[in-house]
DNA sequence: CTGAAAGCGCTTACAG
DNA sequence: CTGAAAGCGCTTACAG
């Protein structure tokens, strides 16, 4: 039997003890029942349904976070919500984990290691279940910090191929390489490329644009304009001024992001530079407004939102121990060619 | 004397009975030293603070959680993340919470009620010691649901009057009136208004545009376009090609939103519209890129990052019980007048 | 000011 | 398959 107190002590919330006493069985079982625990008789399974259901029964998240030593806390570390990226990446993650009663804890590490070690260290006492984390590239004591917590962990964005770790992404080398060929194909042959931020996938990109026009044998160094600033609309104004002034018979650009891109085809308006016949002008990620800007920008197509939910998902069966079919994703990319890099 | 247990359940966690165990004390006044209590002798916060350092003690959320029916969440519900609006307003409060010992739960309500009060409900179980909500707007039951709960609320972006309810925003309303007075100084007389997602805070920049020009005689309702669907530069794209075709002799448009006034000047350019000679072209929110537009975008600077951290400041104050002393607080906004705009 | 006891609402680990 | 006991790591409420 099963005392219902109600002492000085008690939240007012309707508790698993409740929910025992009005349907005639052991705390335990409803537990067990509700859980979808397999080892209980079908009518008791229903009983206690029917009785948690009656009183609006919610478990406690802090009991039974305490109780097994995990708590219903997914965390995410993202480098930035500035970039629609990101925001796209998180949207879809959290849209799959809610509907499965995980809460999501976000931390914005601004491309900083030590910011996303402070953040992990402070999410991990919080005992979560899952942790999704932006790309592979961490500190030697933050990879610890994740292997020695136990806890599942997917990496996002990029594709992954080591053993034991999982990943959903795409291939940023290849979709830079597929982009670079498309610029060669249209009679582009000083293909100058920016970059910003200078993140490991940015680097990745501008690796596949050296590899392709290496192969064309038509590389040149000195066409590669890397800046540390974050990227922006201003900067990619800023940078393709620059880049004109200093090698004018430029004939394409290609820009690691949208952002840039768009403040590129900016300054080429102001600059009286005609886009695509004097120039072409490329991005990636195909964010908003890229297909409305004048001329529209040929971009890349990155199924951000597609990788949130799929890491989520493949989150999920780790986190239920289940097997998961295939560790390391690639979900590809689409090279949308617009008029910004229509042949001259 | 404090038994030092390890058995079974325990979790291999530095926990209070370990800290009070070396500092000499019992739990308790561990417990109390740590949270800096004042009823404790100087001397023995001392011991237990040294020797929770030198322990590593991290204090264990659920387990605070659980015996105070406390949480150290904050949940803080906003529309959208793809506006970045509220990606500044998210990391102001996040950035002042964080440090003061508080997780953020985000919810993203997509600007519809059902979904809000949802998500509500499922942070309420979560016992947060705080609440960010965006605007006052909002069905009786959730309001109700606010209310009852007991936890401290701070409503964002706007200016509120009402007792007992606390605010950290600007006058939307002034704002817009602001605007359209400039627009009206700078010799525009047929000045239409252009809103897409028509949320709480659109509707009062329409108001405070109508004020305006009533107030000038030269309101006509006719020149109000108001378009349901989210703000984005492809919506604006597609306004400003509506409005100028219906409406051939409009002097100046002013969009509620940056987005949709870049979209605006890039049909602008499309179309071959003169802007700002044939036509002026303002936004609202100075968002990424329109410093950088062509021509540059006459806009209305709101403050939403630092509405984030003064919001974060007063719930701070108020989940602490110490007094507030100004709950409305009124953090303004600041016409940024570009070339869109110029005198024709 | 300090501490022993009890309790928060669950789950683990064990018996049956 | 079911349940009584113990425990997770803290804080509340009460004594002294």
């Amino acid at each position: 039997m099963v005392s219902s107190k109600r002492e000085n002590r008690a939240s007012g919330r309707v508790t698993l003890d409740d929910v025992a006493l009005a349907a005639g069985v052991s705390r335990m079982t409803v537990s067990r029942a509700l859980r979808g625990d397999i080892k209980v008789a079908q009518e008791l399974v229903e009983r206690a349904m029917q009785a948690a259901e009656r009183l609006g029964y919610v478990p406690d998240p802090a009991a039974r976070a305490l109780a097994s030593s995990k708590s219903s806390h997914v965390a995410i570390l993202i480098p930035l919500l500035s970039n629609q990226l990101f925001v796209d990446l998180l949207e879809g993650a959290q849209r799959t984990l809610l509907p499965a009663g995980y809460q999501t804890l976000m931390g914005i590490t601004h491309y900083d290691g030590a910011e996303e070690e402070q953040l992990l260290k402070g999410f991990l006492t919080h005992r979560p279940a899952g942790l999704l984390v932006t790309g592979a590239q961490r500190s030697e004591s933050t990879r610890q910090l994740i292997a020695k917590s136990g806890i599942p962990c997917v990496h996002l964005m990029e594709t992954l191929e080591q053993e034991g770790l999982y990943s959903v992404g795409f291939s940023q080398r290849d979709a830079a390489r597929a982009m670079t060929q498309h610029l060669i194909d249209t009679g582009r042959r000083r293909i100058a490329f920016a970059a910003a931020q200078l993140d490991p996938r940015t680097l990745q990109r501008a690796q596949g644009y050296r590899d392709c026009l290496e192969m064309a044998g038509l590389y040149d160094a000195t066409l590669e304009w890397h800046n540390p600033a974050p990227s922006s609309m201003k900067v990619g104004n800023t940078m393709f001024e620059q880049i004109l002034s200093v090698r004018p018979r430029v004939d394409a650009i290609f820009f690691c992001n949208d952002d840039l891109a768009q403040g590129g085809l900016l300054a080429a308006l102001r600059l009286g530079i005609k886009v695509p016949r004097q120039l072409a002008i490329a991005g990636f990620n195909d964010l908003p407004g890229s297909a409305e800007f004048l001329p529209s920008l040929t971009t890349v197509r990155t199924p951000r939102w597609e990788i949130g939910v799929r890491a989520a998902k493949i989150l999920l069966q780790l986190m239920r121990g289940e097997p998961v079919a295939e560790p390391n994703v690639d979900l590809g990319f689409e090279l949308l060619v617009r008029q910004s890099t229509a042949a001259a």
